[in-house]
RNA sequence: GGACACCAAUUAAU
DNA sequence: ATTAATTGGTGTCC
């Protein structure tokens, strides 16, 4: 019987703002674990969190399966759960005051990813996890090792490229 | 020549938020200091870190020079250095999270202090410097030294009116 | 108006 | 070293 897998996602950057940002991304799977992260020398918290979905998924390409990815964005998951996308592209793009959506370009990545997997025999859901819970059950667990490795990658982006 | 004014300043209150708290100031002017210092029955860090500051800037009025105020508050130091007063006044005192700016009676003073010195003939700067540092230096000196005022009064204000 | 993150600093408590 | 309280900022959507 085929096992899913469980993703947890994050992402953090310097200021919230513009500046250097990492992501994390933990995937468990029967009993192991893996763990991947990466960093960028000017972006914001959200770009990172959706990067850290794309990152994801990419990850897991060609699994047939239940692939379940965790993250404490509401930014990120209710664009998937509340099919935000579904109106942006109707819409051309541009959200309910009419400007341009943000972050198109990682938006249009992380759907494309998600038609990837399905046409290849997954079906990938997103849910929402609180962050910072003390928390002890898996969910709790796998957002703050997420949080650890993007934290860390962002330390790194502050090394490699200086602070803000 | 005239020689400019340097000002240490710090504020500390029971549990950082209300409770009893204190001001301390010192005034290094050419080779002489002077030390003020008080404190509240119910008020908060932040209020006491401003207050210090507007208490500084009266004790000094009518100084023509420059005027370099240390503050260990990023709080204080951010408001002035990045002029978050001018959107707080621009937008009717609140903040960018549309909320009522916390504090305000004291900013005012605090605003109107420097306006004052300035209509008088001084420039006031002020500086940030790490709070709680060993170093050996005199911006560490001197807010040590005003850390022990605020510290003292805060403790003269939990013996005058009871303990948090 | 609502929501979730991201970040900064200070103050304290044990 | 960890927990908790206050203040402030930006990123984004509905």
């Amino acid at each position: 019987m085929s096992e899913g897998i469980t993703v947890f996602t994050d992402g953090a950057s310097v200021g919230g703002g513009g500046g250097p940002g990492g992501w994390g991304v933990v995937v468990v799977r029967g009993g192991t674990e893996r763990s991947l992260s990466g960093h960028e020398p000017e972006t914001t918290n959200q770009r990172m969190e959706i990067l850290a979905a794309i990152k994801a998924l990419e990850s897991v390409r060609g699994f047939e399966g239940e692939i379940t990815v965790y993250s404490d964005s509401s930014y990120l998951v209710n664009c998937l759960r509340r099919r935000w996308y579904v109106k942006w592209l109707a819409e051309g793009w541009t959200n309910s005051k009419k400007q341009p959506v943000a972050n198109r370009d990682l938006w249009e990545r992380l759907l494309a990813a998600i038609s990837d997997a399905e046409r290849t025999g997954a079906s990938v859901e997103f849910r929402k996890v609180r962050g910072h819970t003390k928390a002890t059950h898996e969910r709790a667990r796998g957002n703050r090792l997420a949080d650890s490795l993007a934290v860390a990658a962002k330390k790194e982006a502050i090394k490699r490229f200086g602070a803000s």
